[in-house]
RNA sequence: GUGCCUGUAGCUCAACGGCAGAGCGCCACACUGUGGAUGUGGAUGUUGUGGGUUCGAAACCCAUCAGGCACCCCA
């Protein structure tokens, strides 16, 4: 094929996608809204300079789709969130109003390799709040994800929210003995474990330089499930998770590490407990270190991020795809022939004009093809003006979803299709 | 960026060196004033793209593009 086919990895929403996502965007506005979060945006095209500073060497190297502007300046569309917001709340740090709270849904790209849950240019929720340093906020966060993955659907067998501390699981290697320059090196250790074979994963611990008795103590901490029971913050966030309503969502897990190196505290990841896609739906934790170091007065913070790519698969594979009603208008008035064709019009601007989302069929056609039309789209109510109809002043109104239909006054037509609507589908 | 697998009708797939097919969907008609059901008929196409081998390529080889799986990373 000659024909220009789309950028690798990009998205192409036909309307039936495009319900999808909006879906999800109304389930994240009002997970989010609910507990009193403020939707805000960035820019999506940056600086790369932005990112240089704290997002990681292969985010910036690797991942990032970079181009130089007319101006010869280097830019990039964004690849996450997470910096813009930084920059956004130091430049107004005294004049917003603390603790914030603050949502974001909008698309980013990467450039990474494609297949299936990850594609190059995706939408994604972030959610954030700022300047409260507790256990609290962060059982707060996770509540808001509960709450999201409560109302698309999800029960607690089908998604579950797991949970470790970084700062704790620091101090445990700490009693390990295990020097803090190797800390990094045992988190992507950790990362790694459920990826690899046990023993080639003792190998790999030993090659990063732990010796054999901090490698058995280190799988008794990653064995150990009530491990939290020994940290006062776990067992405050898990206090306030059960208050929140949402603790049959959450899990402790000692494994859940997060590859991302600004992290400081309470960490994150939820994942669908059955499904054949073995990535998170979403993740975040506590990172109160980020502020300062691009630049603004330290402020604690904590947030997460879901893309939507993730959640579509796993929605769809649990059949938790919302009905695809293909047609915003409920309404179809066909057109019986050219000469009655602006009868057929002017009713559909009545309709219109008392609030009736109402298409026309376009051109004169035979009946059956409209109805048929009417029918895939999935339409409520179609309205016949034939001569007869007009004749005697009216309209012929029938309810798609059983088939039955009555002939009304054309006065009575707002009125009657109404009640149509307003009535349940027999379908 | 690396390795492996896969690209055939709108979709799911068959044909695996010898005339490109089936099911679903689509369109038309039965039904010139009524959709979903049924029946009858019809069109599906540069076999992802470009090159090579061969008398002959959808098939074999090379390149390229796209998708999938793993690595990497992560939403």
């Amino acid at each position: 094929m000659s024909r220009i086919q789309a950028v690798k990895g990009t998205r192409e929403f036909y309307p039936e996608e495009m319900a999808l996502r909006n879906y999800i965007y109304e389930k994240v506005r009002a997970a989010s809204q609910s507990f009193g979060y403020q939707e805000w945006d960035g820019p999506f095209i940056e600086s790369i300079d932005l990112y240089a500073a704290k997002s990681g060497e292969e985010l910036v190297r690797k991942q990032s789709f970079v181009f130089e502007d007319r101006g010869g300046d280097l830019v990039t569309l964004r690849p996450e969130l997470t910096p813009s917001l930084a920059r956004m709340i130091a430049a107004k740090q005294n004049e917003l109003t603390f603790p914030l709270r603050w949502w974001s849904f909008g698309p980013f790209w990467r450039y990474e390799q494609p297949q299936k849950g990850r594609t190059r240019e995706f939408f994604q929720w972030n959610i954030d709040m700022l300047g409260v340093d507790s256990p609290e906020a962060d059982a707060e966060l996770i509540a808001v994800a509960v709450t999201f993955l409560r109302s698309v659907g999800l029960d607690p067998r089908q998604a579950t929210v797991f949970v470790n501390n970084r700062a704790f699981m620091n101090s445990q290697f700490d009693v390990l003995g295990i020097p803090r320059e190797k800390w990094p090196d045992v988190s992507s250790l950790i990362d790694r474990r459920s990826k690899m074979e046990a023993a080639k994963w003792d190998a790999y611990a030993l090659e990063i330089g732990l010796s054999q008795k901090q490698l058995d103590g280190l799988k008794t901490l990653l064995g150990d499930f009530d491990l939290w029971k020994k940290s006062e913050e776990l067992v405050r966030l898990f206090t306030a998770l059960d208050a929140l309503g949402v603790r049959d969502y959450v899990k402790f897990d000692p494994n859940i590490m997060r590859g991302l190196l600004y992290y400081t505290g309470t960490v994150f990841e939820a994942f669908e407990t059955s499904g054949s896609l073995r990535r998170a739906i979403l993740g975040g934790g506590r990172y109160d270190n980020l502020l300062a170091d691009v630049g603004g007065k330290p402020l604690p913070a904590t947030g997460f991020a879901m893309g939507d790519v993730v959640i579509g698969i796993v929605l769809q594979e649990n059949g938790l795809l919302p009905e695809f009603v293909p047609t915003p208008a409920p309404v179809l008035v066909t057109v019986f022939d050219k000469t009655l064709s602006m009868k057929s019009y002017a009713l559909a601007n009545e309709l219109r004009r008392a609030g009736i989302n109402t298409a026309v069929y376009p051109e004169p056609a035979k009946l059956p093809k409209q109805f048929k039309f009417a029918d895939k789209m999935k339409m409520r109510v179609a309205l016949v003006l034939g001569p007869d109809e007009v004749e005697k002043g009216r309209v012929v109104v029938k309810d798609l979803s059983n088939g039955s239909q009555q002939t009304v006054e054309k006065e009575a037509t707002v009125q009657t299709v109404r009640e149509i609507l307003e009535s349940k589908s027999a379908r």
